[in-house]
DNA sequence: CGGTTTAATGGTATCGTTCCCATACGACAT
DNA sequence: ATGTCGTATGGGAACGATACCATTAAACCG
């Protein structure tokens, strides 16, 4: 009924428990000979070393932290499986949470980690006020990775996506197009990641002599009916550039139900492509981000950082950039013969 | 450096570890004195409880472990995420992993939950292998419940939807719209939440009078070729009737390659709704499964179950079943005035 | 005022593992 | 024969928190 421990196995095959430690971690310096009889002692008694004490002892925990803000986001839900995965592969468990988007969840979830001898922390931040937490990990010599986003001030490894330059690519495929008046629409602006994009936008435009215009939300729920309002004034926008995956769908279900017709109405590229965008009513023209090359990368970084923190040396390259991809389809509305295999 | 730990807290305080220990704990007992001058040394000196320590001596590790096939299916990840939030909210961490429809993945990961002392599994079963895993893990006497897919003879708790209904829901609907030849595609039919899909499709269509038409494939890329063939031959179907999400998409996929119109050519009804559906290029009709409901039910029913272990006491419903609702959009081609709201 | 209850607190052993050191023993060199 | 290795093994302590029991001081009762 109760676990057996590593004295019931070393008691069963007759030896101390230090050798069947031994065993059980690689035996170096055991005999042949004893190594058998105490791994058939440990199958015999269904042994599993109980890893609690092996934190205790202060063995690293061979689990690592992953923190993102929504797990029903996609990107995200992505990120999280190729994370997951990689880390499987190599022995590691991740714990796994989501902040909501919220920095007193993220701030109960840090500690939690914390308390839990976690061997490192991969982590999207929802606030700018994690980076006191996060300063605070990396006192106590913990490899923090950051992913997707980034703040300044922490001495921490960063893997994001390009995307000052993917925010051009797009921009410069609708102004080839004849697109003069393109509004650009988003949320949550505090993040680099939408700061860069929002920046690539702009520079965009005023490179082609235009000016940039900014709808910046709050929420992403107030940002369709200031959308409906702007699209039926005089000069409305002929092009949209929705600066992420949710504010896309949140944009094209409004369009939707106000039968604006895209792109005849409007054109749209959303930054963030997804699964199903080749379904959509009006296949979805976007900038691809490799969310789980993403996701993958992140974690080699950490894996290697922890495992090199034994010799105190930092990696290399702490700061990794992936490239995106413009993906088009049909709702920027350029005509192309290439249809999209997936 | 270090970690404080509960003998440093103690020493700078002036009082014994154990009324730190009681202070951290809910203290019971303590003056409110004491109490404010031990809260006051664990901020000074940002003592937070070694996790694996508490473990070791046996408490509750306070986490649960939640293992689903696929992190990048939407369906698992809405549930993964429900989980997460709901577990959070009652102080309990969740070990999330992907199994990748891979037995000896689920097998090993199943392995390292034991060996970290989780105080219980919410499982969904990628293989009726599983089923020896879980029962020693029954054997240590923790909690499992299975999640939206069960196997036979285990002491599990068990969380599904009304997948027969479901079924009946959808087949009756196109049965109600003239429908004659519905054939019903779908894999992974060693689950019994697709057998019972199929069970009320059959039923359905045998009470109608019917002959049922099944194409079960061992692989989903398998399903488009055959789908497309038969549909080029003698008397083709006029509704496809998809058994989950996955199968949805890929058949939607190769219909809109081959430019068969849906629902002109053939209707189509998924089971799994999902957040895009209605903004596919046919809004799709599906069966909704309440994803998150069914995590948040699982996560309940476990914790319940974790929290009664000491009372002995066994919660007294372990097995619940959540309603599908059938939600009507264009793809099976009846014209309904309704207009979808989200 | 002595005795008994109650609140507040501290000491010690313990969980299962691993680290540090000690021991045992054969082999080999002197 | 004695000393010095090197290999194989075991004993004890320690990691940090908590359960259990002991202790103290104060309060209360007859």
């Amino acid at each position: 009924m109760d676990r057996p421990t590593i004295g019931d196995v070393a008691r069963e095959s007759g030896v101390g428990r230090m050798t069947v430690s031994r065993v059980v971690n690689g035996g170096e310096l055991v005999s042949a000979a004893t190594a058998t009889r105490v791994r058939a002692a440990i199958r015999k008694l269904g042994y599993e070393p109980n890893e609690a004490a092996r934190m205790l002892k202060g063995r690293s925990s061979r689990t690592i932290g992953l923190i993102v803000p929504d797990l029903a986001d996609t990107f995200f839900s992505i990120c999280a499986h190729a994370v997951q995965q990689m880390a499987a592969k190599q022995g590691y468990l991740t714990l796994l949470l989501a902040s909501e988007r919220d920095r007193d969840s993220e701030a109960r979830e840090l500690a939690m980690m914390k308390s839990r001898n976690i061997a490192g922390i991969l982590i999207v931040p929802s606030s700018p006020d994690s980076v006191g937490q996060l300063q605070d990990v990396r006192a106590r010599g913990l490899p923090v990775v950051m992913l997707d986003r980034t703040f300044p001030g922490l001495d921490a490894a960063e893997v994001m996506v390009e995307n000052e330059q993917g925010a051009r690519k797009a921009v410069h495929h609708l102004l080839e197009h004849g697109h003069r008046q393109i509004l650009c629409l988003g949320y949550d602006s505090q993040f680099n990641s939408i700061g860069l994009r929002i920046e690539g936008y702009q520079k965009a435009m005023m490179q082609a002599g235009l000016k940039p215009e900014l709808f910046i939300a709050d929420e992403v729920s107030t940002i369709g009916p200031k959308l409906l309002k702007r699209l039926r004034s005089p000069k409305p926008p002929t092009a949209l550039f929705t600066l992420n995956n949710v504010t896309t769908i949140h944009v094209l279900q409004d369009l939707q139900r106000e039968s604006v017709q895209v792109p005849h109405d409007v054109a749209v590229i959303g930054f963030d492509d997804f699964e199903m965008a080749p379904l959509l009513s009006v296949p979805l023209t976007a900038v691809r981000q490799p969310a789980a090359e993403l996701g993958r990368t992140a974690t080699h970084l950490l894996l290697e950082w922890i495992r090199s923190r034994n010799t105190q040396k930092r990696p290399v390259n702490p700061r990794i950039v992936l490239p995106t991809e413009l993906i088009i389809r049909r709702s920027c509305g350029c005509e192309v013969i290439r249809r999209d295999r997936s």
